[in-house]
RNA sequence: GCGCCUGUAGCUCAGCAGGAUAGAGCGGCGGAUUCCUAAUCCGCAGGUCAGAGGUUCGAGUCCUCUCAGGCGCGCCA
């Protein structure tokens, strides 16, 4: 909606320039500070002053002499010290509001061209902790922006199931503890809480021991492998904590398109025919002297990006003929986009083995003590990417699938589709019909900031074998860190007098259960209190436990959400567990009151719904600034949300839905509509708490925050 | 050493491609509840935008340097 007046407004003032100036300028449009301002100003007169050697209040009123008023505008004026400032037909764009959809798809996006959003990764040897939501959230709100914005998108979750991480935990298994396959297979949940500790205890347990190291490296052999004993304890291992990570991301409504797992690109021998390319293209050449004779290498020397490294090579495939990492990662990087010339096999994902559905056991049993895992762990705990996983799809019988049809304009972004994963073994179980995965126009790799190297590499790999537009086209969506604040460190029981960064290896952190199970039992609490009266059990408590279950969700969302992805998140427990000021619940209980009124209009046999007709004919006197103010501010939404999903910096979302959410309730005190006698103040009034809602909506659908009929 | 990021109110952070009086939440103090639920709202206090130069009609925003903090630069992932 404001994007066209913008444009309008621009238009104007280029032909009024070049008419009365015969400049060739691009005037800026934005909105000014205050209403009583104008709507949309742009400040080109000031920026003309110099090249024209005029005062900046005298081009800007001879530009207004020159100027066609464009449609939809009252009039236009010159303020300050050279704006020149339009104002809005605001009866005309209220309602015109209340016919507009909120974020549609943008213009030019009919292209098929689809995006893939890689997001969680978190290692599948351990709980995951509030490091990896912040990941996952960014990468599920990035997702839910772009399907908006009319983008097809799919999401893969990377599950590095082969690495060095899952065959620490089956060390402590397997040497440390004695377990058999049989006994891990029986172990309760939460396995991934289990696994949480062994994974701590197996790193002090190696020290230095060079014989319980070797029996580190004869699991990792065997997982690559898949053979033996070992491979059969980090498959059960992989799949159990898959089960738990996507059960951990579906209490925040985060899922997933596709789960790819390192396994078979080593089984499909991924790397083979990526090698083979770089070969022959000459991107990697095998190093016969020096410090990296016998492996592959691929120079970087060339490309400016790597000025200043000490080694400008980078080893692809080691001396002793493996594969590292980056080499694995341009393989995979490549069949995203198509160009591996081979695929995956796919089947439908199946919850892990054992006990069905199973309800999750009381995550939060450990009480207190230290927990929380990190995303990557520098020193030898591979901070590889780590994933997770995704709500179950078949599972968890329990309960009625509360994402449906609770909140008006909850459809699901993406349609929900089904989980798929890559199939373990080519005698493949029966009827496939994999959708086409792969093969993106763009990649997105959401993956924390300390990896922006490893990304550049991929990059530059892609570059090396001539792929230029796909190089450009992967795109690493970087984001800092999440540490712990000293006064949740010391509360923890770790000492702290700065922040403390999380550590898996050392068992530092908060899992990501802990702290859903806190928010839940906060907002139960929080109900309780509102709700004192005598709602017995029963039904009562499946809605306060939905409700319970939507605040958190909601507050946690946000809280990540809105962080500016530069920055480093010292996590404080107290901060991310408030209901109060710029937070999810805040956003939801504005919708609620907003709901409320339309509600008590039709219980009042009022009429609760202002149509785009009647709005036309209301008086001028019938929008003050304020009330005014919230329809400008949802008019933005859709130039918002393009612009977050461009810059990658969603935190936009949400401080445009909590912007949106303060107008609101600063105007709820001074309007009121329900008391309201005059029909004009009434219905504008209305109208624009309808066009807030359907914004607010829209926004809060983005964020994934959940909207409750009530609080 | 090289590279990237950060430094704005007591705390956590906004500040859109230089532009109108530097904003918000939390915390503090003081108010608002016969009136659409106070998970709310209103008011007050609180800032040499790390520091120094520079560019400009105009700098929190751009450039240079300094200081402080974080992260990265493996035949680890």
């Amino acid at each position: 909606m404001l994007q066209r007046r913008k444009s309008l407004v621009a238009d104007a003032l280029r032909s009024a320039l070049s008419g009365a100036f015969g400049v060739d300028h691009e005037p800026t449009v934005e909105v000014p500070p205050q209403r009583r301002l104008g709507d949309l100003a742009s400040p080109c007169a000031l920026h003309l002053a110099r090249e024209l050697r005029q005062a900046p209040r005298r081009i800007a009123e001879r530009l207004v002499e020159a100027l066609d008023l464009p449609p939809g505008f009252d009039r236009v004026t010159v303020e300050g010290p050279g704006y020149v400032n339009f104002h809005l037909d605001r009866t005309g764009f209220a309602a015109a509001m209340l016919d507009a959809v909120p974020v549609a798809p943008s213009a030019g996006a009919d292209q098929p061209d689809k995006v893939i959003v890689e997001h969680t990764n978190i290692n599948p040897n351990k709980a995951a902790h509030i490091g990896h939501l912040r990941n996952a959230v960014l990468g599920d709100v990035l997702a839910r922006a772009l399907r908006s914005l009319g983008r097809t998108t799919e999401v893969q979750n990377y599950i590095d199931d082969t690495g060095v991480q899952v065959a620490d935990v089956v060390v402590g298994f397997v040497d440390l503890r004695g377990c058999s396959v049989a006994d891990i297979e029986a172990l309760p949940e939460p396995f991934d809480y289990t696994c949480w500790d062994v994974y701590s205890e197996v790193g002090r347990w190696y020290g230095t021991d060079s014989a319980r190291l070797e029996l580190r490296r004869r699991t990792l052999h065997a997982l690559e492998s898949g053979r033996g004993r070992r491979a059969e304890a980090g498959r059960l291992v992989a799949r159990r904590i898959v089960s738990r990570h996507l059960a951990t991301m579906g209490r925040i409504d985060i899922d997933y398109d596709l789960l790819t797992r390192e396994s078979e690109i080593l089984r499909l021998d991924f790397f083979v025919a990526a090698f083979e390319q770089l070969r022959q293209s000459g991107a990697v050449r095998l190093e016969e002297t020096g410090k990296n004779a016998g492996c592959w290498v691929m120079p970087l020397s060339e490309s400016q990006e790597f000025q200043g490294l000490e080694d400008p090579d980078k080893v692809i495939v080691r001396s002793d003929g493996t594969v590292t990492y980056v080499g694995k990662d341009i393989a995979y990087q490549l069949w995203k986009f198509g160009l591996l010339g081979r695929d995956f096999e796919y089947e439908p994902f199946r919850d892990g083995p054992g006990p069905e559905g199973t309800p999750r056991a009381e995550p939060g049993r450990n009480g207190p003590g230290p927990d929380g895992p990190r995303r990557a762990e520098p020193a030898g705990d591979g901070p590889g990417r780590e994933g997770t996983s995704r709500a179950e799809p078949g599972g968890d019988g329990a309960g009625p699938d509360e994402r449906r049809g609770h909140g008006p304009g909850r459809e699901e972004p993406g349609g929900e589709g089904p989980l798929w994963e890559t199939a373990a073994s080519s005698t493949g179980s029966g009827p496939k019909q994999a959708p086409a995965f792969g093969a993106g126009a763009r990649v997105i790799n959401v993956i924390d900031a300390r990896q922006a190297y490893l990304q550049k590499i991929v990059r530059a790999g892609l570059e090396a074998l001539g792929h230029t537009r796909e190089a450009g086209e992967s795109i690493h969506f970087a984001y800092e860190m999440v540490a712990l604040s000293a006064r949740t460190a010391e509360q923890l029981g770790f000492s702290g007098d700065a922040v403390l960064e999380m550590s898996g290896r050392k068992g530092i952190g908060v899992k990501a259960d802990d702290l859903l199970d806190q928010l839940e039992a906060k907002s139960r609490a929080e109900i309780a209190a509102r709700r004192g009266d005598g709602d017995t059990e029963g039904k009562a408590d499946r809605d306060t436990e939905l409700l319970a279950r939507q605040i958190a969700t909601a507050a946690l969302r946000f809280f990540m959400a809105r962080a500016t992805t530069t920055r480093v998140i010292a996590f404080d427990i107290d901060e991310a567990t408030a209901f109060e000021g710029e937070t999810g619940p805040y956003l939801q209980y504005s919708i609620v009151r907003a709901r409320n009124i339309r509600r008590r209009l039709a219980e009042e046999g009022l009429p609760h719904e202002v149509g785009g007709a009647r709005a036309a004919q209301l008086p001028i006197e019938a929008w003050p600034d304020d009330l005014w103010d919230l329809v400008l501010l949802a008019s933005g939404c859709q130039e918002t949300v393009e612009r977050a999903a461009t810059t990658l910096e969603l935190s936009l979302i949400a401080r445009h839905a909590v912007n949106l959410a303060q107008k609101f309730h600063a105007i709820y005190h001074r309007h009121p509509i329900l008391h309201e006698k005059n029909a004009d103040l009434r219905n504008a009034r209305l109208a624009a708490t309808q066009i807030f809602v359907r914004s607010l909506e829209a926004l809060a659908e983005i964020l994934g925050v959940p909207l409750p009929e009530r609080m």
